[in-house]
DNA sequence: CCGTATCCTGAAAATAGTTTCAGTTCTGGA
DNA sequence: TCCAGAACTGAAACTATTTTCAGGATACGG
């Protein structure tokens, strides 16, 4: 089905962004990445905006859900074993533990997490100039935050969450820009996360049940 | 001479590069901007990356000179009067005032803070593909952080000055996203590091001499 | 003044990238 | 099997941008 094929398109899409950053983003490497004519993608998506309207909706798009699903199934990255946050089968341990999933689920070392924190990393960068693509963007962002903010209510009911959630979802962002350029490794990043959120949600406490 | 003109080119780079980004980057619009035609560019630069290199070469440059100048003198920016940051006459206050005078001197509505800022975050957006300009901003961000933690190790001995250096600085630098993006303004941005910084220079403390 | 070295111009050539389109292949229903 | 329409191709036309270059202006020592 044609589905199959758009569906295709805009995985290259991402993949030739986290490559070559939107900058680097060339129908003919599109094309060559998808394994389609080049002609296939203004049949599907008009033209060159329309496609990348498209790839970079579906990048906030999966922004988005990431917020929503918090740091578990797939491709969640917990921080560093060893730390406070301990390993655990399913998706269902105390607030703090799925707050510091939630936050550290942006760094690691998996390939599709890099390439997917690149694509966001690029189209926050984009959105400086592009304001259809800032709301994208902050519509994106405060979602994110909001259930930051959520978790923290329940984590570290003696806080601010308001302005705790702000602080630490912008700290997230700033890391991201250290890891994506190689000033930091993504478990550095991550403990990073784990000693900005100690003293929010109880110094070396054992927050078990919620 | 020469030189004048080299420097109102590279000027006018950062000029084109705030406005438009790094993807807006056209040798006729330098040109344009600088009011010279379009050859003198080669001329002077080689090529299109030689002009790119050397702009962000100075963009780099002016972003490690602020560094090192902390806040102070005259595109510094003060957080929100009335804060726990008092105005004062020369630079020559506590370290915690200071500290702060220097991570908010990110932010404010100055058009030329703001185009600093912005080509910076295009730098370190580049930066991301860019082995080369990786390191150059890697060697700026760490100066930077290093004065940070310098001052840090001085107004909040009871701290870890590495880790809080460290997100301080990210901190800045994320929250310099969501400004550039219009999700805060200057003045929220600021506030938030106030906000950030009172838990670890001393709640409400009188921070005075050393 | 003259010569010449440097700075500078802008139109033309080269290059890079996007869009169009005439035509081919595939798919599913009659 | 045949047809119609959707999916798809790729080369040619077009657009955008950079690079080159022949030469004009300007400064300056002799």
């Amino acid at each position: 089905m044609a589905n199959d094929t758009r569906e295709r398109i805009i995985e290259a899409c991402e993949r030739v962004i986290a490559q070559g950053g939107l900058r680097g983003f060339r129908m003919g490497d599109v094309a060559r990445e998808a394994g389609v004519s080049i002609g296939l993608l203004s049949y599907h998506f008009g033209d060159r905006d329309g496609l990348l309207e498209a790839a970079l909706d579906h990048v906030n798009e999966s922004a988005a859900r990431r917020a929503r699903a918090g740091g578990g199934s797939a491709a969640g990255n917990r921080p560093g074993t060893g730390s406070a946050v301990a390993a655990e089968p399913a998706g269902l341990t105390g607030p703090a533990e799925r707050l510091a999933a939630l936050l550290c689920s942006e760094f690691g070392d998996d390939p599709q997490v890099r390439a997917g924190s690149t694509a966001w990393n690029e189209l926050r960068a984009a959105a400086v100039f592009d304001p259809d693509r800032a709301v994208a963007v902050a519509r994106a962002t405060a979602d994110w935050q909001r259930e930051v903010r959520r978790l923290l209510g329940e984590a570290a009911p003696h806080t601010d969450p308001d302005a705790a959630a702000l602080i630490l979802t912008a700290l997230v962002e700033g890391l991201s820009g250290r890891w994506l350029t190689g000033q930091l490794t993504a478990a550095e990043a991550q403990r990073t996360i784990v000693v900005a959120l100690r003293p929010l949600v109880g110094a070396g406490g054992r927050p078990r049940r919620s």
